[in-house]
DNA sequence: CGGTTTTTTGATGGACGTCAACCCAAGTGG
DNA sequence: CCACTTGGGTTGACGTCCATCAAAAAACCG
């Protein structure tokens, strides 16, 4: 009896508590390739055929295409729990790599299996498209901050993502042991510790230079928001950096009063 | 008989020949209000409540997402035939404003219906979910665009998207007069006319100032790449656009080998 | 301990935003 | 028919943000 989707699926995703003990247990059936992956090893590249749909148990992975000029884009970070590139599912081939940060745990289900269990219900179904729909949101968050906002901005607000990503992450199975890789302290007196990521990623995850990345950490500890400690980035001051990021915490977007004419 | 919506998803995705007669039966019946909207009106704005599924028949029109600092990120353009924000089916809140960019008819279909009616068969949300995987692959693709290309590899790039994307416009409903707005003349001699767009569009869309928008299409004006015409811009040159904005035509990625080890 | 990777810092330059002005076409109202 | 507005396009001067180059310092890894 495996779990890992269904723990996956309720850390992202209310509605799972509405689905009955049948469909549960459709989706616990299901049994996973466990894929063992050692630090900063490929998992695949972009243009490779894509078998199975991907959940990480372990460890921190991200997604990447590279360009002409050889920089590469990351796309996004995977924590435990997470899906990975959810949208690639009905497709043939990888349209991004994904390589592992850490060592890592990735369980792999058979695309074709996963459809149609998805499809064998009407609720799995709409849960799938409610977890596309919020990949979505999330890339269109992603797409407006990178055009908008400046560097500061940008890397404040990466690594409140990552904090709080990450310490989500550590309610999915936290049973197991965690990895070493994750250094979160609890927030006591108001700081917390954060994932010990190298500069070189948040540039490429940015958009940009590791040299302007370094320059901005610096700023950060200048202004005692945040400290380097061991080859990681403390957050000493989450408030302060959620101001600088323009971090809307509920996001309770204004909605004022106005439709457009109807007829017919 | 309402067959808008078969079309419409018959000119974004294939497998829709595969959709039994019951099936397209099941979509046909859907009675969509039709909604008529004044050039520059805005339909919705971000936060209002999202009650109907929206597809474009005539006219253009686009959502965006206003900032703190009072610009605004226009995040996609849509025209006829296309469908809105997929990704907000199933959110009961727009997270993004729509305007009409030229004088347009909207269809709108009520959600609830359309959720019941694609749950009813296992190839209709199959369908609905390859659509959403297309546009996040569209809003990926965005996203490297906008951090990684120089301003004039996007205004090139984003040229040829209106350019391509109005042109399939036109096969959606042929036998309905198209809006003025469309100025496409057939690519007769290698040229072909555009959408007369205002640069201040595309400065949001791209997140790029107006003036540097105007300077960009000045050089492309003095490279004969385009050529501006009654607020217009013609493309003269197609192929030596696609070179400026490094334009992948048929997306043929890379497949090296090389698969990590699979334990257990 | 040397070799490699990451971080750090400075100097320089290019890309692009901002400000400010001017032009031009299309109304609009007298 | 003409003054006035309005909305967009065009252009120049100037400043800022950030990439690039280069090189040292620090951390890591055999």
């Amino acid at each position: 009896m495996a779990r890992e989707l269904i723990n996956a699926l309720a850390g992202n995703v209310e509605c799972v508590t509405e689905l009955s003990e049948a469909e549960q247990l459709i989706l616990s059936e299901i049994e996973p390739q466990r894929i063992h992956c050692d630090k900063g090893s490929v998992v695949f590249r972009e243009g490779e055929p894509a078998h199975s749909f991907l959940l990480v148990e372990h460890g921190i992975c991200f997604n990447h295409r590279h360009l002409e000029d050889g920089s590469r884009q990351i796309i996004d970070l995977y924590f435990p729990g997470e899906m990975v590139a959810l949208g690639e599912l009905s497709s043939a081939y990888h349209s991004s790599g994904l390589t592992a940060f850490s060592d890592a745990v990735i369980l792999g289900y058979d695309k074709a299996e996963i459809k149609e269990r998805f499809s064998r219900s009407p609720s799995l179904s709409r849960l799938f498209i409610e977890l596309m729909s919020q990949e979505q949101a999330n890339l269109t968050e992603r797409l407006v901050g990178v055009s908008r906002h400046c560097a500061r901005q940008r890397v404040a607000h990466f690594l409140l993502e990552v904090h709080f990503r990450s310490s989500r992450a550590m309610n999915f199975n936290s049973r197991v042991p965690r990895p070493s890789i994750f250094e979160i302290g609890q927030p006591e007196s108001g700081r917390s510790a954060l994932v010990s990521i190298p500069q070189v990623l948040i540039a490429d995850a940015l958009g940009l230079s590791v040299v302007h990345v370094n320059r901005v950490l610096r700023q950060f500890r200048q202004e005692a928001l945040t400290q380097t400690q061991c080859h990681g980035i403390e957050i000493l001051d989450l408030e302060g950096l959620k101001s600088v990021a323009g971090w809307l915490s509920a996001e309770p977007r204004i909605a004022p009063a106005q439709m457009p004419q109807i007829s017919k």
